[in-house]
DNA sequence: AAATGCTTTGCAACCGATTGCACCATTTTT
DNA sequence: AAAAATGGTGCAATCGGTTGCAAAGCATTT
């Protein structure tokens, strides 16, 4: 099939490791016999097997990429920055989709099967256990929008969640919504605990609000417009803080059922700020999450783990900010 | 780091080839070893090497898997379905985004240093001599969503999409509207082409009804919205034909800017039926394509071409249908 | 001219597996 | 009981590279 070392060699009438040499930076070569390689490789069409090469470097450049959100558009956001991030710098992402026939176990050990580099985590509906599973079998791992912890045991990048919750709590508080409610998403991830315990802590601070709490099935435009549906059978609150964007855009959904207007009749934040959000039509008020930052520092922390394998684990924490647009009422 | 084949076989008291066999499907292998190989294994840890056999195997099962299209929402979908199609048939993704920066020169040449097993050139907006590159590197090339044609150099899956264009026009004519419009995807993608095709062979029947045509800068919300903009600030047609469902999106939302109702107003027919598409409010009418069975063939096709590769070219194509929602008006 | 130091080069072992072949131990057949 | 067939095993070469080491090449210094 492909070119190989010795072939090129043979033509440049020079030993393999000349070859070899040629190919990697840093080596010393002549500038004669380089040139001697370089023209028998062009001659060729030679090109280096990176698996070959990775079995005594010990390095494949392979970067395990697992989530499991295949049905909140802002993944797609997540996936086009992190393959480009990952390919500017010469890393190959190998992507695990964790649906829920796969087992998670098979997953570690397809990924050890391919001996990546590393592993990155990007979901936080995945429990912190699953990367330290990674980190156990002695992988370098990230875990992006992962629980960021005081104490975090393998390396996250992501926001505060509590404190999310918290700022969206205050925002309420200050259109003056006389009750509010928190329509989560799944009870199991992380990210929808955090989100709430800010949320409730925050309105501790103004008992004369009432607080109702709901967890959706999922993060997906499905889960959040049933749960909505619900609420709005029921006795609604005035405004809610949804667990994310594409939540959000579902009760959205629910609501326009109702024939109930966003902002005024009933208020709606979500948390994301993905690119659909600011589509004219649904202009959502929404918490930003600086993705393309947190995903460039992943994809950088990665590298410096390369490098530096047993680095102290830390959590990488980007600010949030409120973006108003059409489904809140003004500030009084 | 990891466990060797070497270490099981000291440790079980057999050759490594033992411990190989035992770990290759139909190899011969006594009961006996088997068990003893097999606990060692456990004790250890060990999972082979992926990648040192695909050296001596020639079989790597990475398969590439290329796009560009990562601001339309339908590729959420497209991933999803191929990885786990993939990951379904112990395959996995090596995933590359083209995006304009990267030469896709690189792409190929990066692919085969990974020496993956075959490519799967996901696009109708990349050019069908991309895919034929890596048929004549002579890596396998499935090129899915493809231009169908009639004697296509590589194997192609997907929808005929000169017959859609018909369809369309076929359907804007059953309603009876009296001037319509093509809003394509970008001037050099094979599909916006074939269904500007399809769509004007169908008009010249109908010699009385006017038809327009432009086309958006990429499958994106922006574009179609811009598009649907400019359009609306002259001379608008009475019912559109857009590209795909993301730019009828756009399109929905331009209509909304100028308060006009799709449907009655202007009519908006799509292409893709795309989850979104379903969503209550927006309730496009368009054309479904089969992605879930578009994309499990081009699996199918992928794995047989590891078997046989040197298969003679063949296209699959797959039947489309309308879907009524609310944006066409009723038939007369 | 000999001694010194530095760069360049090739040899050969190795990375972690697979596999053709020869050999050996069992069965089965005659 | 001997011969033939069968199945299991290990040796050693191989896949496509990398790399430590020693020898060779070359220029500079004394």
């Amino acid at each position: 099939m492909g070119v190989t070392l010795k072939e090129v060699a043979a033509l440049a009438g020079v030993s393999r490791s000349a070859v070899s040499r040629t190919f990697t930076p840093g080596a010393s070569v002549s500038a004669k016999t380089r040139a001697k390689v370089e023209k028998a490789a062009k001659e060729l069409g030679y090109s280096p097997n990176a698996l070959a090469s990775s079995l005594t470097t010990g390095r494949t450049k392979l970067i395990g990429l697992i989530s499991n959100n295949f049905h909140n558009p802002i993944f797609l956001e997540v996936f086009d920055q992190f393959t480009r991030a990952l390919q500017e710098r010469g890393l190959r992402p190998l992507i695990v989709n964790l649906t829920d026939e796969t087992e998670p176990a098979n997953s570690v050990r397809m990924l050890r099967q391919y001996s990546v580099d590393a592993v990155i985590v990007a979901s936080s509906t995945l429990p912190p256990s699953f990367a330290k599973a990674f980190h156990d079998a002695g992988v370098p791992v990230v875990h992006t929008f992962g629980r960021s912890a005081t104490s975090p045991e393998v390396h996250v990048v992501g926001i505060d969640n509590v404190e999310c919750g918290r700022m969206a709590a205050r925002e309420l508080v200050a259109r003056g919504y006389a009750s509010v409610g928190y329509l989560g998403g799944p009870v199991d991830a992380t990210s929808a605990l955090d989100r709430q315990r800010g949320f409730v802590e925050e309105m501790a601070n103004h008992p004369q609000i009432p607080v109702s709490h709901s967890f959706a099935g999922a993060y997906s435009f499905e889960a959040g417009r049933a749960e909505m549906l619900r609420l709005l059978a029921g006795d609604p609150a005035q405004a809610y803080f949804c667990g994310d964007d594409i939540l959000s855009i579902g009760a959205l959904s629910a609501l326009a059922d109702h024939g109930l207007k966003p902002g005024s009749d009933i208020g709606i934040i979500g948390l994301n700020d993905m690119e659909m959000s600011r589509w004219e039509y649904i202009n959502l008020t929404t918490i930003h999450q600086p993705i393309k930052q947190i995903i460039t520092s992943s994809v950088d922390l990665v590298e410096e783990m390369l490098k530096t394998p047993d680095r102290y684990p830390e959590a990488r924490i980007f600010p949030c900010r409120v973006v108003e647009r059409g489904t809140l009422r003004p500030r009084p």
